[in-house]
Order: structure tokens, then sequence, then C-alpha cells
DNA sequence: TTATTTTTGTTGCATTTACAACATTCTAAA
DNA sequence: TTTAGAATGTTGTAAATGCAACAAAAATAA
């Protein structure tokens, strides 16, 4: 069996970790990145879906939107069909950061796919994202107080 | 431009966060197992080097291992040609639950390749590797505080 | 040899993370 | 319709994370 899941997690500490560094010029404390360009992405989505989107603890989502708010990145707005929700939009300033966030991704992945062959990144592309689906699943299971078996 | 890289913290994230609920039976807390891992493969290394080769900040590696050390699953010895270094072991505790981490890995492993062939699973590694070796470069480059341009 | 620089390790401090426990509102079942 | 359960959000608390700043030893340069 290849170690295919240690890798991954290499790569994602690495990278989170270049983000958050190259991301303080605008302001973006640790991990706020993440939820920002999800909400510029899919405005109006509340932060429930966004934490199972993100594989991100809810209470953990719930204090970095809090902050997000707070530093004026984004605001909630009350839904009036339902009152249990708030829903999340990007601010002008928050549309202002997304850019420069989309660059730096777009960067890591340049960087990430050096000597890549455009059919190589689309083999990696699309196995990647059967990992995901495969792995999303567990992580609900486990994260609603399942127990696998193995 | 395909997203690989948001695809990879996802994995990541909810990979972890899973481990970290699973050994919590075996009284590692949250990031421990990590450590302990590479310890048991790798006796006599060292803290600098386990750092570079998971992708953790110098200090927060520090203090976990600080904590392995004080709950017993591992012990460090001074080297006697170099005072400055000290190596890290897995002691008999370490040792004994080391298998249930592999087993959780390979379960885990076992999971995200759901439905891959053995030729699709052989592919990712390698090309996740790749995807490693080159992000690793630029980790190293913005960690001593320099400046990627992009 | 002496002086610099690099390597390795630590600690203070502010922040983030995540479990547990709770409160509301909504949805589905009885 | 009432009731039980699920969905969504919050807060208290303990712990992990990571930057800055430091110290000591080793490696390299002068």
């Amino acid at each position: 069996m290849k170690e295919i899941l240690r890798e991954i997690g290499t790569i994602a500490r690495a990278l989170d970790s270049i983000s958050n560094i190259e991301f303080k010029e605008y302001e973006l404390t640790k991990g706020q990145y993440l939820y920002l360009v999800r909400i510029c992405e899919h405005p109006g989505i509340i932060q429930e879906k966004l934490s199972e989107i993100l594989k991100v603890d809810r209470t953990t989502a719930a204090r970095a939107i809090k902050k997000l708010e707070l530093n004026g990145f984004i605001e909630r707005k009350d839904d009036p069909y339902n009152r249990k929700i708030k829903k999340l939009f990007p601010t002008e300033k928050g549309e202002s950061v997304y850019p420069y966030i989309r660059s730096e991704h777009i960067h890591s992945d340049y960087v990430a796919l050096a000597g890549f062959s455009d059919e190589e990144a689309e083999t990696l592309f699309q196995l990647i994202q059967r990992v995901r689906k495969n792995i999303e699943v567990d992580w609900e299971f486990v994260k609603k107080g399942n127990k696998r078996k193995y």
C-alpha cells in the first residue's frame, strides 16, 4: 500500500503554511483565506455548509467567520424565510482581496504542477477528486460520532 | 487551471480530523500521531529534521515532541558527538501504539483508493509525489522569510 | 585562530482549533 | 397539532499553533 495520504498531508501543510504567510499582507490571519474565497464564490452560503465543504469543525468555522465579519471582509444577512440561518456575503473589502487570493492559489497550482504535461495534470485532478469523494464519507461518519471498523 | 490543491487541502483536513478523533483512544492528542509514526520509523531523528519532513513549524514540532516525551511515548537522548542535538526514540509505549496508527493509516488509504485499479493508485502515487517535491521547495523558501514572485 | 553565519533548540505571547454543552428554529413523525 | 428530532448557530474552556526573540553549539569564512 502506497502512502498516498501521507504525501497529501505533507503537501497540504506546506501549502497552508505558505498561504497563511502570504496573506498576512492583506490582514488575513491564519485560516481566514479558506472561508473568504468560498464566500466570494458562493455568496449567500451559510456557515454550516461552509464547514461541510471545507471539512473543518463547525465551531472553528463559526469563529473564523465571526472574525472575517468583525474585520469587514464579509457580512451576514438574515434570511426572511428561515430565521435559523445567516447568509454570508463578501463586502467590498472582501471582494477586493479575492483576486489576490486567487492569484496566489493559481501560482501555487502552477508550482505544484511544474513538469506535468496537460494530460498528467488532468489525470491527477480526476484521481484526486475521487479520493476526496471517498474520504468525505468517512469524515462525516466520524465527525457525527460514529466509529469506523477496521 | 484545475483546483488540485484545493482538493488536496480538503482531503488533508478531513483525514487529520478523522485521525485525531481515532487516536484519542490511545491517549494521543491532536497532531501527535504525526510525529510519533515518524520517530518510530526513523529512530534517532532530530526535531529539526522532523519538522522539515512533515512541513510543520519548528516550534510547533518542538512542543508536540515535548508532550510526547512527557507522556512517555518517546525519549530524547543526547548525542556524544554533537551537544546541540537531541535524538528521538520511541519508548516501549510508543512502539506499542505504532501498529495501531499504522492500521488506521492503511485503512484510510484503503478507503481513499476505493474503486481505484492498481494502476490508477500507482499513477496517483507517482504524480502526488512529484507535487510534493515541487511544493516543498517553495515551503522552505517562504518559511525562511523569502517572498515568492507571481 | 578568530569572527560570522548556520543549525538546533527553547520560551513568551497572541491566536486558532475543537470538544462539550447549550439555545433556537425548523422539519418530520405521531 | 403536538412532539420528537434535526439543523444551525453560539459560548466556555483547554489545548495546539506559530511568530518573534532568544541562547548555545557547530560549521564556515576571514
